[in-house]
RNA sequence: GGGGAGAUACUCAAGCGGCCAACGAGGGCAGACUGUAAAUCUGCUGACUACGUCUUCGCAGGUUCGAAUCCUGCUCUCCCCA
């Protein structure tokens, strides 16, 4: 992996850069859509590649190892091939389910012992295995196995995880040292700083997983229901000890705001189930505010869906449609809003990058967070 | 023509003397959602001059301190027989 920095906006701490792998280029800042199970929920690959046009995307070792299982993707010689898609994947390792299913599980320093949702068998996770899990599903990009604490966290709990993180980071880099890569391509691991909202913490953390010289370096354990300036705070905090020749990867953000604030503070790459989730439950995100598409006031509105265009979902629809599909339970609702948010989220970073090159992105992230901040 | 069953809020449907403005489901109206156990979850849904008042359970009477619940008559719906 190469990662190669362009610029710095002179307003804010924002880059404009390039990622660089065998199965392609990525130019950052980059939102990457979640496809947690060998999906994108509800948007074929075609419609994907092809209006939305992500240089990555998000796969889950977790659900993945549940289902289809591990022995499955390696006989389709990985995640790749199984789903069609032949850009650039990302693994999480299951640290965030360490986090989202805490009622069903048991950490220990040796790793986490899972119920599985699916059918209540019980499955352990170890820094080892999850690096073995990500070298079988082939990802280009894996993820170190943490623990993403939850918030609030007190200081003792947040102090304590952090350290158990990065022994456990430690195992991650001595396993995968040991297990060759499968395919006929490489794969790139990133590391995680954690520290809940604690900035002695994030320093140390920071310091840590800089001190691991990976390819790039991410920051978990935000955007778990903190306000958004204690996310800020600590990107801040963060950003100013990774290296700069590295990407980085905020985990989890965000809202449109979330993302250009944290552009602002240096972050190059970032993931989140909202434009998918919110888009299914009839939440749209457009340049000049969120529409909640199910209201009454849009039954009659036959305006189209978005009048920037970005993807064909926004002229093809109207509002008015758009309201009625999900007033019957469409499939296809669900399927047109989550082609816009994704196709705005990616218009949003792409623009961002622009601005940046052009050297006024400070300005014009300012304009856009307040713009977006309406509810139409 | 004879016999039987039933009519409850927008719909379906509980309730069978007071704890009933009335269970539940759907629908409707809002809200939430941040490395996806989420096509999910939460709230409201008779009217109002609202921590209180008023009008509701086919219609009209009656019994009772008190009725959606019991009695009488009427209207309508469904089923069976002729």
């Amino acid at each position: 992996m190469k990662f190669d920095l362009i610029t710095t906006d002179p307003g804010s701490q924002a880059r404009a850069g390039t990622i660089t792998t065998d199965h392609g280029t990525i130019e950052t800042p980059i939102f990457m859509p979640v496809g947690t199970v060998g999906s994108v929920k509800g948007v074929h690959q075609r419609e994907l590649k092809e209006d939305i046009n992500p240089d990555i995307i998000l796969g889950n070792t977790y659900h993945l190892y549940l289902r289809p299982q591990t022995e499955i993707l390696k006989k389709a010689g990985g995640l790749h091939k199984f789903m069609n898609w032949d850009r650039n994947i990302l693994t999480d390792s299951g640290g965030y389910q360490v986090y989202s299913l805490s009622e069903r599980r048991k950490i220990k320093e040796e790793g986490v012992k899972f119920k599985s949702h699916i059918d209540g068998s019980y499955h352990t996770f170890t820094p080892e295995n999850v690096m073995e899990i990500q070298r079988v599903i082939g990802a280009d990009i894996i993820m170190a196995f943490d623990e993403c604490t939850p918030y609030p966290c007190d200081y003792k709990y947040a102090k304590r995880s952090m350290h158990m993180t990065h022994r456990w980071l430690d195992r991650c880099v001595t396993h995968l040292e040991k297990t060759p890569y499968l395919y006929d391509y490489t794969q790139s691991f990133f590391p995680i700083v954690q520290g809940s909202v604690y900035k002695d913490l994030r320093q140390q953390s920071a310091e840590y997983i800089a001190s691991v010289g990976a390819e790039g370096n991410a920051i978990g354990g935000l955007s778990v229901g903190e306000p958004a300036e204690e996310m800020y705070a600590m990107t801040e905090v963060v950003t100013a000890i990774l290296p700069k020749d590295k990407p980085r990867y905020l985990m989890g953000v965000g809202t449109p705001a979330n993302i250009l604030e944290n552009i602002a503070l240096g972050i190059d790459m970032f993931d989140c189930v909202m434009p998918t989730r919110n888009a299914r439950n009839g939440m749209l995100f457009t340049a000049h505010g969120t529409i909640n598409i199910k209201n009454k006031k849009w039954q009659d509105d036959f305006s189209a869906i978005d009048e920037m265009a970005i993807t064909f979902v926004d002229t093809e629809y109207s509002k008015a449609y758009l309201r009625h599909l999900f007033s019957v339970n469409e499939l296809l609702g669900k399927q047109i809003a989550t082609i816009h948010n994704l196709g705005f989220y990616l218009w949003l970073v792409r623009e961002a990058r622009k601005h940046i090159l052009a050297g006024d992105f400070a300005s014009w992230k300012n304009k856009m967070v307040q713009q977006m901040d309406k509810r139409l």
